[in-house]
DNA sequence: CTGAAAGCGCTTACAG
DNA sequence: CTGAAAGCGCTTACAG
């Protein structure tokens, strides 16, 4: 490995010098430089980045922080950040951070071992422990669709896309809905599913009708099989169900449509459903399906030039929330 | 920030200790050991790792570089890696760079500044310069889907999988092919997309049929909305094809068929489509959509099962080329 | 069994 | 304008 004494010798200066030559510090000659630069080239030198972090407690880097990557959710967002590093150009780069479960010890990891100097969290809810954590080393932390008090807070309107997206079934005359929920791998509700469904039920009360238990479907793992099953279920308990809204997102609600189209089922003609995420797809199904659509690309782009705009001290670090609102895109599946 | 001296100020030994009694050291007293660890729990300490790999030399992270993360081919393969993950439950984290086109300086970065132990691309193909430097410094390499002589490429057959799409829509009759190509923002074509050109030439050749360059259709970015233009230009130029290998990618096969349907042109009735990459919507679009799939997610789980040899030392790093074999999943568009 | 010293590769005051 | 020294937070021989 080539390091600065190497350039050193090779140009005949002090590390010192090397260090400073190659920073273009106004305090050495051009001569110099130049006698240090091209040492450096021939030797093809590249400074050690561990150990430059190590002194000046700076890394140039944005984690990214999701429990994985592998979903259309994380996508969109990093298709944003992508977007807003080109258009940017600044110095950071970013560094993905797959949890994989393991939240919090990851977050600490990142912030201790100074593996970035700020992070952008996707659906990651980190303990009170590691906000503060984070805080007190001055580390910006922004998260996106979840809670987290103490960090910079991106909230989804998941309440309200859920409200227009039932109110939209009520509206074009449905009167018997099921609602489809995601309930990952957990004894309780995530976040996001749990505003949901308390948007369904305010729009069924507004409009004079009843939340039923019996209404109620549950995936896990977000697979396109587990609609097909949803719906097969459906058929056999709640035969009568003439709207769905399947919060579990936009590929449920594809197994949903397809194992209706196997049992001769029309749509809408005999059963609407709205689904969320509107992911690509969504456009392209028969019939393509109307879908609650989360301004993520946009999310993704903005949080990341907030974040770099801490970093470089233009904005001030405070807590804060802020609320993205969903829209209603219509198709034909209502 | 909490340091190892805080420690050892705490626990009432040096700092020598402390660091030898957290790695439970056969040296030190269970006593000490006892009281170290109490030590560091009280005040929260972790290990700046920074520090750590600058002395180790070990990151005990492994880089995944891609251009950008936010399309499904790159999903794909983090599908396998992160199954790979969590079923070998190694020491190893991952960490993904996103190059945006600075390939060679992202992966020089990695290396000389130890961002990780060693590393996987993803359709990047590194200069001779940067395999040389990776060689020297003892740093594995695994190439995705891209040249890389001197590393371990994965390669998929490409020539193989249009081989057999084209085959496919000759045997089901067609007679007048068309071909889609992707050539990105560059002069010339990738490597995946010369190699599928070449397979379908062959196909052509052997089954008695001229390959004619009129019959050559290109996009850029991989977009459904230029599936759609390429159409409307097929149209136009070439109204007698009879058949279509869309070596560009699934969706934009999408944007062909949508196209096709809205004049009124029968799929596969009229012109028949064959796509590649077999993503998730092909299985549901109408009709469903033939395509390659490429045994991606396998990949993925191999190279970072085999990346963790390499680190451990339980294999021997040697230049060598896999080549995976593509599939095709027949449906209802031929 | 424990601690003082040297060192990983760099940067940043401070002398000269 | 340049270099010797100290230090970032850690680990690893080496004494004692």
């Amino acid at each position: 490995m080539i390091t600065i004494k190497d350039v050193a010798k090779l140009a005949g200066v002090s590390h010192t010098t090397v260090s400073l030559a190659l920073r273009d510090s106004p305090s050495i000659t051009d001569k110099t430089k130049e006698k240090v630069k091209a040492a450096a080239k021939q030797l093809n030198y590249h400074p050690n980045y561990l150990a430059q972090s190590l002194v000046s407690g700076k890394t140039n880097v944005i984690g990214v922080v999701s429990n994985f990557f592998s979903s259309t959710f994380e996508m969109e967002i990093l298709k944003g950040i992508e977007q807003s590093i080109v258009t940017l150009n600044t110095e950071y780069k970013i560094n993905l951070f797959a949890t994989l479960e393991k939240n919090d010890q990851v977050l600490r990891d990142i912030c201790l071992g100074r593996h970035a100097d700020g992070v952008i969290l996707f659906s990651i809810s980190p303990s009170p422990e590691t906000i503060k954590l984070y805080n007190e080393n001055n580390f910006p932390m922004i998260v996106i669709d979840e809670k987290a008090e103490g960090a910079i807070e991106i909230a989804l309107d998941n309440y309200h896309g859920a409200y227009i997206a039932t109110e939209h079934l009520i509206n074009s005359g449905r009167k018997n809905l099921a609602l489809v929920l995601g309930d990952s791998n957990r004894e309780e509700l995530g976040l996001s599913q749990k505003e949901r469904k308390e948007g369904f039920i305010q729009a069924l009360h507004d409009h004079g009708l009843q939340f039923s238990e019996r209404n109620q479907f549950f995936i896990r793992d977000y697979y396109f099989e587990e609609g097909q099953l949803v719906f097969k279920r459906m058929q056999r308990y709640c035969p009568d169900v003439d709207g769905i809204f399947c919060a579990a997102g936009d590929t449920v609600a594809y197994g949903i449509m397809m194992e209706a189209k196997a049992n001769h089922i029309n749509i809408p003609g005999e059963i609407s459903i709205v689904g969320y995420d509107d992911i690509f797809a969504s456009s392209i199904v028969d019939p393509p399906l109307t879908s609650v659509r989360q301004p993520l690309f946009k999310i993704g782009k903005n949080s990341y030039a907030s974040m770099v705009n801490f970093l470089e001290g233009k904005e001030e670090f405070r807590p804060t929330k802020f609320v993205y609102e969903p829209q209603l895109i219509l198709r034909s599946s209502v």
